[in-house]
DNA sequence: TGTACATCAGTGAACGCGCGTTCACTGATGTAC
DNA sequence: TGTACATCAGTGAACGCGCGTTCACTGATGTAC
């Protein structure tokens, strides 16, 4: 019968989904090198072997955690540019670094997972790279919008762009159609700059340093906005 | 006797320099979570307990690591800025950027333990916090020479700096001085900006996307550079 | 200068722990006739 | 509708590994008289 397969695979996607939220939780206790599989197993209630049947391996897991982490920080950005009047290019991008920060803030250590040092013996798969780019394809649509609008002016005194990059950064192009080369450039450095800002307050080169990190980010932010070209 | 003595004393810094020599060999191999002290015991042809008339615990080990390295950064910074001409402010700033981008490429492993994600269970304890900002400090004295020699003039359209700074950031603000609130905070968007910018590298967000490197890193190194007020 | 004593380096065995992964198995759930 | 068979989930034991740390010990190196 249909109705009863299903309901195998419903109990299947339903365990899948729990020792994912397990292996999560543990990530964000223990950080991604402290993420066992026997740990989630006895969390489960299960011998360790069980999982076996849901993840062929702990790299698996890992890896299905690396693209659900990917994918809700995408979602939490999508949804903050789409909160946004489309035409207020520096409201969006501002809005995009928040979103960035906050789901940081939430999740430190899938943050560190995603943005952090590689962990030391994984190599992440193909499988990864789509979901990567999800929150810089965010990014790149309003640097085109802007752009297209007329409103993505470079600020004066800007270095001209290396000439190599026309052959190069064909994904970060490919994300922000018809923006010339210094554009692509200003918005590399202000996409780095993000998470540079964003990586120094999570992983603690803030520390006994700053103490009003949302007001500085808040402007950092606003800066990079500026020389990326956006309207102040 | 006191020459014995010393002897015997010379023997023991010898070996406790094997020792962390070996320890960053591993680490450079393995990353910091793999960092065993009966892993470097067994390449030093000890027994793994011998290991502890020279370490208290493997903690102690980590930390000796990450003195050494921000020291060996900061040794490396402090050189490439002592090659350029003081009143060349923009040239510092650039060398400075290239120091930490070479060191950080040679030293993969000891850059991720610096500026990468906190390795789990450790904390770091005070004694590395001045080690921590020698290199910051070689940055602050940059823009502070700037502002003092009239050269650091910011970019036209730069947002006002955040009211609740003048009492932040007094470590950063220490490291400049003279420097007023709004050099400050583009000082800390230059900076962030460049860690954003090696450890986007280091940590394979580059990957399959950007092939030139060496030319964008220099490129938008010169555009903080620009933002932070340095003259062009 | 020689001897008794204290200090220190390194040994080897052990404790107790956790890990990923495999494998033969028991039962339960679903499928086909 | 009922029965024979196939699929799948979960068990329990085991393999082989590595780790940090402790502890009682042997010898060698230094020190004091």
């Amino acid at each position: 019968m249909n109705a009863s397969r299903t309901a195998r695979e419903r109990v299947r996607a339903e365990l899948i989904r729990e020792i994912t939220d397990i292996a999560r939780r543990q990530l964000a206790t223990e950080g991604a090198a402290g993420l066992s599989l026997r740990a989630v197993a006895r969390e489960m209630g299960m011998v360790s072997s069980a999982i076996y049947r849901y993840f062929p391996s702990r790299d698996d897991l890992l890896t299905t955690l690396i693209i659900d982490g990917y994918n809700a920080l995408g979602e939490a950005v999508e949804r903050a540019d789409a909160a946004c009047a489309r035409d207020d290019f520096t409201g969006r991008w501002l809005a995009v670094c928040r979103a960035v920060r906050a789901w940081a803030l939430a999740h430190p250590h899938e943050y560190a997972l995603l943005y952090g040092s590689p962990v030391p013996g994984y190599a992440a798969p193909q499988d990864t790279i789509a979901p990567a780019t999800r929150d810089t394809a965010v990014f790149g649509r309003i640097v085109s919008d802007a752009h297209r609008a007329g409103r993505l002016t470079p600020p004066p005194g800007c270095p001209p762009p290396p000439a190599v990059l026309s052959q190069d950064a064909e994904v970060v192009r490919s994300l922000m159609p018809d923006v010339p080369d210094d554009g692509v450039t200003r918005a590399i450095v202000a996409w780095t700059g993000l998470f540079g800002m964003v990586s120094f307050e999570l992983f603690g080169q803030f520390n006994n340093t700053i103490t009003h990190r949302a007001e500085l980010f808040d402007h950092n932010m606003t800066s990079l906005g500026r020389l990326l070209g956006l309207p102040g």
